[in-house]
DNA sequence: CTAGGTCACTGGTCAGACCAGTGCGCTTCC
DNA sequence: GGAAGCGCACTGGTCTGACCAGTGACCTAG
């Protein structure tokens, strides 16, 4: 008995077909009649096959084209949906994605000290320019060049999970954590002090000394975000910092 | 202009429903054709919408069932299978997932080495015992207990994104690995390693010596798996060992 | 009180229709 | 000959209504 439902087959048969190397990304797909008639399927049963492989961000459809759905390059777009979706429905605290962040983001510091090429120190160093460029007023600037910084190291570590989960967690702490523009009367002390901080990461980095660079990323981290939570959520924190 | 699909509306008012708690696994969504009702939409619409929250692990339909489709418990299913969609498609690879163990493993050690609680090393103490009495040779007692030490390590840690990465990322790098269990030859002395090693990593812990109970859980997994990558991915690994 | 059958309901699939958009190609005008 | 404008065939998004194989509660016959 074939319990395996229809619309399940063609999504695995599509799935098949890009694993063997028969579709490529780039490639367009039959428009979706074209499909009733090549799987001898209703358009309804070929449809919710197409909304699967959607959701997967295997093919994209848009109305009026042509061509036909579209298969996608290879993304961890739908990796890190389900990555946030999981920091929506645990209720994870703010505190465990700081603490999250402060591994990952020591990880990649760690990582890409031993593993950097030169470009990839480059964009760094040019970072780390930017964010002194920026310093005497220009808060926007100095937060792009920061995230330009770490988006640089995550990529340089040449781990990709710990690059999207770096991404997931960034991005949620920040949506999270909006009060950090209230800060303004500090604003000038606190941007001389994290570049300053990001300085000796990148030197840390240029010098190979994973060790080192991972320590001062922790350090970072939680000197920026500690007093963001409560005193007792603090030592999870903490835990992460070396005496 | 609503450019947004309807049934992407639907999935999304179906899933802050969730988020809101009104909501919960368990409970029954109503019958496709209640729901035509509820949301004004077309079955087809409904359709497409189920088959998208079913493809993420949110509900699931089974005909004939009276009661409707069921909210299932959240679950990391599908985060799951998009990590083992990117290692098959070559996005990521197993070095990669190891890495990312060396990372999660050790990060988890450090904070239970300083967080946990006497009932959590009482646990962790069982499980290390239990493979030593699993010994001589019951591989597969020795297998859970391992599983048993470094799911209570993870817990410890008081960090549940580190928690359901590490179960994660541990899951689809066995199901990836398979001839783990080829090395029969060596099975003994291996398990005779591999248990004085959990043994120093428990004594850290116990000691609440967090650095070098990290130190140990990154040399532990280098050790296990090293040689089940390429020699060229194996300096991805190697960065994260001390020297 | 139970065994068996009926029947209203479920989800899975199909066929056919309409709509708003898109882009190609043709016409028309300069 | 080239550019601007118009159709028109085709796309995906949605809807309607139908049939089927299962399921489970209820009812009836024993």
């Amino acid at each position: 008995m074939q319990s395996d439902r229809l619309y399940r087959r063609i999504v695995e048969q599509i799935e098949d077909a890009l694993l063997r190397g028969e579709l490529r990304p780039g490639q367009r797909l039959p428009s979706e009649r074209e499909l009733v008639a090549q799987f001898g399927a209703s358009r309804s049963t070929i449809r919710e096959a197409l909304r699967v492989l959607e959701n997967d961000g295997v093919v994209r459809s848009r109305p009026g084209d042509k061509q036909g759905p579209e298969l996608l390059p290879f993304s961890t777009a739908a990796l890190a949906r389900q990555m946030t979706r999981l920091v929506r429905f645990e209720q994870i605290t703010i505190a465990e994605l700081i603490s999250s962040r402060m591994i990952f983001d020591s990880a990649a510091a760690r990582l890409a000290a031993v593993l950097h090429t030169a470009d990839e120190l480059a964009e760094m160093e040019a970072a780390v320019a930017s964010m002194n460029a920026a310093m005497p007023d220009d808060l926007d600037a100095f937060g792009q060049a920061d995230l330009a910084f770490h988006e640089a190291v995550a990529r340089a570590s040449r781990n990709t999970f710990v690059q999207v989960s770096d991404a997931v967690v960034h991005d949620v702490v920040l949506s999270l954590i909006t009060d950090d523009i209230d800060q303004a009367q500090n604003q000038v002390s606190f941007m001389a002090r994290s570049a300053e901080f990001h300085g000796r990461i990148l030197a840390a980095i240029r010098e190979r000394d994973g060790i080192t660079a991972a320590r001062l990323s922790r350090q970072l981290l939680f000197d920026f975000y500690a007093n963001h939570v409560s005193a007792e959520q603090r030592v999870l924190l903490a835990a992460l910092v070396d005496e």
